[in-house]
DNA sequence: TCTGGGGTCCTAGGACCC
DNA sequence: TCTGGGGTCCTAGGACCC
């Protein structure tokens, strides 16, 4: 059997590329994308980060600073990443047929068919190609294992001297930069981790390497003892190339305004519980019962805190919108208390299954209605794609565009790729 | 004034069963 | 007086990821 050999691509501060592809203005200069209601910095250009700016720094604290040192500010455009992504993605398939789309932004590939010395001037070939065609700058990571490739990839991006490309299939490589990666650059290694290795004497990516399995998984579960075989170029972990069916969905928002009272609060989760429905039939899911919670912030001293999670079980698995505002309204209306500035709310299901070998019979409610009610929701489905989210609503439970609790996207950029009416234009001098 | 959203995996411990 | 033991299922919570 042949060695393994993975390839981790991602695109460099993803979200503000996109910005940049579109905009030639901001080329070299700071830019920064925001959270839902322009919370937090979630994204950074190279420029942004230089100005100290953090991941996930908040925007308020930011704001000065950013309008006194010139940093362009977008609101997150999720629409636009997305459809950005699959293009960066159509190229990556041109480069292997075996990929992992891993997140919006980074993508697990299988080279381990390209010969050793030839994976390098593929993985510049492959920057350069979606450099090209998309506009996105990305780094590359190869290595024997995913584990390695990430490391691969997260010194490529340290290290502009290697032209975004950094290979650890290659002994020399791997043992020079093995010792230079602190513990914490790990993946899969989050503080708690980092501090129970560092315990153990760990202060790099070698020595965690050298670990006794027994000693990491002792320290880690099996988690401690997966990363030492991998990061010794034996693979625990194999790409994911058909996306795994999802397990649980969620909806949730904070609220651009403190709710305080029961009528806007059934407003926002109608509206979560809405999104819901769309996203399992979607994928075709169901789910038979669904948590509403809702909750005041924890930024908000010296006010009463309370927080609520309540499940609420349906009659049947399903994935009907009217079934499941039903459900969600309920659990709103029985646990609901004056008195409370909730700041956060949402919807939230776990243990999907596929909607086609989850229904079976149910009384009162017979096989024709529930054909006439699916083909209800492929309309609505299809009406709100085509007339943008919101044209059709269930007449109950006070939908509206633009409540005052809804998520602020107050700097957002045009959905360049996916709005006809939004289409960037060009003007010939 | 203003602090994101959505996932996964793993384990411990209790309940329950035979 | 002495009072099994092993298995499964479920849940909450921790940890991590982007």
């Amino acid at each position: 059997m042949s060695a393994k050999a993975y390839a981790l691509s991602d695109g460099n501060s993803f979200y503000c590329s996109c910005e940049r592809v579109f905009d030639a203005r901001l080329a070299k200069v700071p830019v920064i994308v925001l959270s839902n209601n322009d919370g937090c910095a979630i994204a950074r250009t190279a420029e942004a980060k230089a100005l100290g700016i953090k991941m996930g720094d908040p925007f308020f604290k930011i704001r000065d600073m950013c309008k006194a040192r010139g940093v362009r500010v977008y609101s997150s455009n999720y629409a636009f990443y997305g459809d950005m992504s699959a293009r960066v993605n159509a190229v990556y398939r041109d480069f292997s047929p075996r990929i992992e789309i891993y997140s919006i932004d980074e993508s697990f590939l299988d080279v381990s068919d390209v010969r050793e010395r030839d994976r390098e001037s593929l993985a510049r070939d492959m920057r350069e190609t979606v450099r090209a065609w998309t506009g996105i700058p990305t780094c590359v990571g190869i290595g024997p294992t995913k584990t390695l490739a990430k490391l691969a990839n997260h010194i490529a991006k340290k290290n502009p001297v290697l032209g975004g490309v950094c290979d650890l299939t290659d002994d020399e490589q791997y043992d020079h930069w093995i010792i230079r990666v602190p513990v914490a650059d790990i993946w899969g290694v989050g503080p708690a981790n980092a501090r129970r290795l560092e315990a153990l004497g760990c202060d790099n990516a070698a020595d965690v390497r050298d670990l006794d399995p027994k000693v990491a998984h002792k320290a880690m579960t099996v988690v401690g003892e997966r990363l030492v075989h991998e990061l010794r170029g034996t693979p625990c972990l194999d790409l994911e190339t058909v996306a795994a069916t999802r397990k649980g969905c969620a909806v949730t928002r904070s609220f651009s305004e403190r709710v305080e009272d029961r009528a806007t609060m059934e407003q926002a989760v109608a509206t979560h519980a809405f999104r819901l429905g769309e996203k399992l039939r979607r994928e075709g899911l169901a789910t038979n019962h669904v948590t509403v919670f809702f909750h005041t912030s924890e930024h908000d001293r010296d006010r009463p805190q309370r927080s609520v999670s309540t499940l609420v079980t349906l009659p049947e698995a399903t994935s009907d919108t009217l079934a499941l505002l039903k459900a969600c309204l309920h659990g709103v209306r029985k646990t609901w208390r004056d008195g409370y500035r909730y700041s956060k709310g949402g919807v939230v299901t776990t243990d999907l299954m596929p909607l086609a070998t989850s229904q079976r019979a149910m009384p009162g409610l017979g096989q024709l209605e529930r054909e006439m009610r699916a083909a209800l929701m492929e309309a609505l489905d299809a009406c709100n794609h085509r007339f943008g989210r919101g044209a059709v609503v269930p007449g109950a439970a006070g939908f509206a565009p633009n409540h005052e609790w809804s998520t602020k996207f107050e700097m957002r950029s045009p959905r360049y790729t996916t709005r006809i009416d939004e289409l960037p234009v060009v003007r010939a001098a």
